[in-house]
RNA sequence: GCUCGAAUGGUGGAAUGGUAGACACGAAGGACUUAAAAUCCUUUGGCCAUUGCGGCUGUGCGGGUUCGAGUCCCGCUUCGAGCACCA
């Protein structure tokens, strides 16, 4: 019998289907392990040989946790609210529903054929009504809490309300967008809408007029990791800034959990550090100016409060409230037509546009250590959005500040000995502190560091300014004016937004004519008919962003039919939180930022037991595309092989991969491939066409796309498993080179002929040999270790190995082969399934146990030892095992062939390391 | 600019501080074939010697620690990733 890879596999994914095999459920007698993949985005392009590396990898793990004994939670689903189902649509007039579910289905036909171990009855959709309940459950649950600052938690916002009612602001510890100030019955007095108002200052999920990115093109506000160098992540499209009314979701109030909750995961540095980046701690401290001749007081921030001696002006951004405020008569022209020059910029602009330039307020401030009169500017370099919008510029020791005092000739005082700042400013913080005479602050001769510190202290004790922590991480902006999206669970009574009862969720998706904004320019939600509340009351507009399906979809797996809990404690408590996440980076600073944001918020309303999602989390590196050319010469049909290019003037043209075999250009496809090709003449070296090649994204327009059905159809579904993780680590980007695919379907039908010769069915009971033994277990051990390594690349290696060992002992003992066809099962299931039943077993292999490996087997009986003359390993020598340090230095000098080194030399010391050298120092 | 990571044959890549290049691809030679495919065997970092079983050199560059460094430390170069007027 040959190793017929499409009849094995299809029959038995219909035998682990027909007989629930990958089904799981809660078991108390065994540890869990919940293993989960970044559940895809289904485009209409189906999968690529690239999206299924990571779920090769973590199938491969949750096979090896079953066969360890746990109780694994593999589950699969689809993020299926997106904007290119929504941009199909608008152009098409096809609901994105329609092709979102053409999409799901011919992703899951394409999944299939890999032989995942996915318990398929645990699908969730992120746009089913049943799935999307629990988003929007979510939602009320943020807008009616408030995050507690002294507690570091949330907690309901009826609390908040209950303080404000007794003592107002005084003593309230919430996070909020800014700081408030009113009494009791200040607060009182308001009416309705005022206090709703008030609220949505604390509220974590609250409606906000924010700087949001809006992009035209698209028509909808992005969040800011959707966004990069100004430009739409999808699409590509300009995007600016715009003051907008917007629901936002208060994410910065855990800033300092989502930080220090990083050392208690397993992530890799890199990501960690991208999360670190992201949201941007930085100590400093807050401090008050006054404007002179005005009762106003400028708040500012900086981490450099050792260097307030030497501000010579001070900066507002041009969005800042301070601009009205301040600004003089004599200036205020030359201010307003520079606001209006910026406003009129996009950030893209704003950003490659890196001219100096700003104007004089007219106002000045009074340094509140010095009393020195400054200057104050507006200038865009500095951002409306951090700290508080207005900085005091030290330009000797900031290369920012540097550059404006230069370019409008502001005095530049250097406050660190030794610093030049006659070419560039001297930002480093260290050094001995000059020019820093304050009067009762005197910070000359200190260490910058230690000039922080009592500039901190003192500005604290005179009550100038405080102590200050500020994040970069903003609150995310969470309303999009698109139609493909949850619905807002949200109504509007005389303008003040009211959150929908339990029990009228799921808020479902209504119909719409258009999937485009209203001719007033509401988003496509103001086209469906009759949406509003059975009262009259009309309902947002607005739909929620990708991640909202996102955040808590881990959540819903271990629950998903549950109609009256997102999960149920029992569920959520044998579960807990996912073991191992694999996924690509690019979700770093979105997804992965969410997810553990909206877990937080879960977990302080006591509704999930852990306060991190994810334990371990694994990044498989992207898959690029390897394009293959074929060279025309100009002004011809005619096409020269790569080799002999040089001696012709051609052009490169892409040719379809899937046409070429190492390198090697099949012709008649090739002629086939196109009309304008069909007549093609091409001159060959060594007769073969031999393609150029380059390293590109995997697309269709470059012709690199290869299809994993292609593949699994010609060499099977475990030689795709098997070569993706042959390919190299998983955490690298590389090329899909199919070159070399060969050598692990050649690796399958070795270990095939381990089991049949012919029609002929040689496994026996006899006695496995020493060597046979020693070749099991030392595949066992590696295996082993590699797993847990994620090291699956050398895992294969040893499999190969391991193989041809046996085949060219030409072992055929049941003893030795069952134990590796577990061991091979996470790999390559299917043969594995295969083999195991064709030794008469008659469960699954993945209900089979993992053997351990026997040191026995491995011991060597000779040790084997590098003998190394002043350093330089020169020869081997073998000593039986056990064998004494001395015995072992005098086996190395006896042995013949140290002569040669021992010749006229002293032997000064002998150095035996255990059981792999022997160094011997040699003297004259 | 700041932060993180990487650099090993023709290629993908192996190497708990201990014989660098496992394993695989590709290439070359051979066997079986009328022939091809498939399969099997040999060689394969470089240089030199190959009727002497060997020698030298070698993990981006320069230093250091060590009996011994691809691996650890210091200083560079190049490439990749993230953040970026973040005060």
């Amino acid at each position: 019998m040959e190793y017929n890879h499409r009849e094995i596999e299809s029959r038995w994914q219909k035998y682990w289907k027909d007989n629930g095999t990958y089904h799981t459920e809660i078991d108390s007698s065994r540890p869990k392990f919940y293993v989960l993949d970044m559940f895809p985005y289904p485009s209409g392009a189906g999968l690529h040989v690239g999206h299924p590396l990571g779920y090769i990898a973590s199938d491969i793990f949750a096979r090896y946790k079953r066969l360890q004994g746990f109780n694994v939670l593999h589950p699969m689903g689809y993020d299926a609210y997106g904007l290119p189902a929504e941009q199909y649509a608008i152009q098409t007039g096809q609901h994105p529903e329609v092709t979102t579910k053409q999409n799901i289905a011919r992703y899951r036909s394409q999944l299939d054929k890999i032989g995942f171990c996915y318990d398929w009855d645990r699908e969730i959709r992120t746009c089913d009504p049943d799935y999307y309940k629990w988003t929007q459950w979510a939602f009320i649950r943020m807008f009616n809490s408030y995050y507690d600052t002294r507690e570091q938690k949330a907690r309901p916002i009826a609390d908040l309300i209950a303080h404000l009612d007794a003592n107002g602001t005084e003593g309230l510890h919430a996070a909020g967008t800014r700081e408030l100030s009113f009494t009791a019955d200040e607060w009182k007095a308001m009416d309705a809408k005022e206090k709703s108002d008030t609220l949505m200052n604390w509220r974590i999920a609250y409606l906000g007029n924010t700087m949001v990115n809006w992009c035209p093109k698209l028509g909808t506000v992005l969040a800011n990791d959707e966004v990069s160098e100004g430009v739409s992540l999808r699409g590509g499209y300009p995007v600016e800034q715009k003051m907008m009314y917007q629901w936002c979701l208060r994410v910065s109030a855990y800033a300092q959990r989502l930080l220090d909750g990083l050392d208690t995961i397993d992530w890799t540095d890199s990501l960690k550090e991208t999360q670190r980046n992201w949201i941007g701690r930085s100590e400093g401290a807050e401090m008050r100016f006054h404007i002179d001749g005005t009762d106003v007081d400028m708040e500012i921030f900086t981490t450099r409060a050792d260097t307030v001696m030497g501000v010579t002006f001070m900066v507002l951004a041009p969005e800042s409230k301070y601009v009205d405020m301040i600004t003089t008569p004599e200036q205020r022209k030359a201010v307003d037509e520079y606001i209006a020059a910026i406003k009129h910029k996009t950030e893209r602009e704003r950003m490659i546009d890196k001219k100096v330039s700003g104007v004089f307020s007219g106002a000045y401030a009074i340094n509140p250590l010095n009393g020195k009169k400054i200057p104050v500017w507006i200038s865009d370099y500095v951002l409306a959005g951090y700290g508080t919008g207005a900085i005091m510029a030290v330009p000797a020791h900031d290369s920012r500040d540097y550059a404006f005092a230069r370019h409008f000739d502001l005095p530049i005082i250097p406050l660190i000995e030794g610093a030049d700042v006659s070419e560039e400013s001297f930002d480093a913080k260290s050094g001995r502190m000059i020019n820093s005479d304050g009067g009762d602050l005197n910070l000359n001769g200190m260490e910058v560091k230690d000039a922080i510190a009592a500039t901190k202290k003192f500005i604290e004790e005179r009550g100038i300014g405080k102590v200050k922590v500020n994040y970069r991480l903003r609150d995310a902006i969470f309303s999009r004016q698109r139609y493909w999206g949850e619905p807002f669970p949200v109504y509007y009574v005389d303008g003040i937004p009211h959150m929908m009862d339990d029990s009228k969720l799921p808020l479902e998706l209504p119909e719409v004519d258009k999937y485009l904004p209203t001719e007033t320019g509401e988003p496509p939600l103001g086209r469906a008919k009759n949406w509003t509340t059975p009262e009259g009351y009309p309902i947002e507009l607005c739909t929620m962003p990708g991640f909202a399906g996102s955040s808590a979809y881990y959540l819903r797996y271990m629950d998903p039919r549950n109609n009256e809990a997102l999960v149920s404690p029992e569920a959520n408590g044998y579960w807990r939180n996912v073991d191992l996440y694999v996924g690509g980076t690019e979700h770093a600073t979105g997804h992965l930022i969410y997810s553990r944001f909206w877990n937080k918020f879960l977990h302080d309303l006591g509704l999930v037991v852990e306060e991190e999602p994810f334990k371990k989390l694994i990044n498989q590196g992207m898959i690029q595309g390897r394009s293959n050319f074929v060279y025309r010469i100009k002004d011809t049909n005619t096409f020269v092989s790569a080799g002999l290019k040089k001696d012709y003037d051609v052009t490169p043209i892409h040719v379809d991969v899937n046409i070429v075999s190492n390198d090697q250009l099949d012709l008649d496809k090739f002629r086939a491939w196109r009309p304008e090709f069909k007549d093609a003449e091409f001159i060959l070296e060594d007769g073969k066409y031999i393609c150029g090649y380059a390293v590109e994204k995997m697309s269709k327009s470059m012709f690199n796309v290869v299809n994993p059905d292609d593949i699994v159809e010609r060499y099977g579904a475990d030689t795709l498993r098997l070569y993706e993780m042959f390919l190299g680590p998983i955490e690298q980007s590389k090329p899909w080179d199919t070159n070399g695919i060969d050598g692990v379907n050649r690796f399958l039908k070795k270990l095939w002929g381990l089991f049949y010769s012919g029609d002929t069915f040689r496994v026996d009971d006899a006695e496995p040999s020493a060597a046979e033994l020693k070749a099991l277990h030392k595949l066992i051990k590696k295996v082993t270790r590699d797993i847990e390594n994620f090291s699956y690349n050398t895992s294969i290696s040893a499999f190969m190995i391991c193989v041809n060992e046996l085949s060219s002992l030409k072992c055929h003992s049941r003893a030795i082969l069952q134990p590796l066809v577990v061991v091979l099962a996470p790999f390559a299931p299917h043969i594995a399934e295969e083999l195991w039943h064709a030794m008469g077993n008659t469960t699954t292999v993945c209900d089979a146990r993992w053997p351990q490996h026997d040191e026995k087997y491995l011991v060597e009986d000779e040790v084997n030892y590098a003998v190394s003359f002043n350093g330089k390993a020169r020869f081997n020598i073998k000593v039986p095992a056990g064998t004494s340090v001395a015995d072992v230095e005098k086996t190395a000098l006896a042995d013949p062939a140290a002569a040669r080194w021992l010749d006229g030399m002293t032997v000064k010391k002998v150095i035996v390391v255990p059981n792999k050298i022997v160094n011997i120092v040699l003297g004259k």
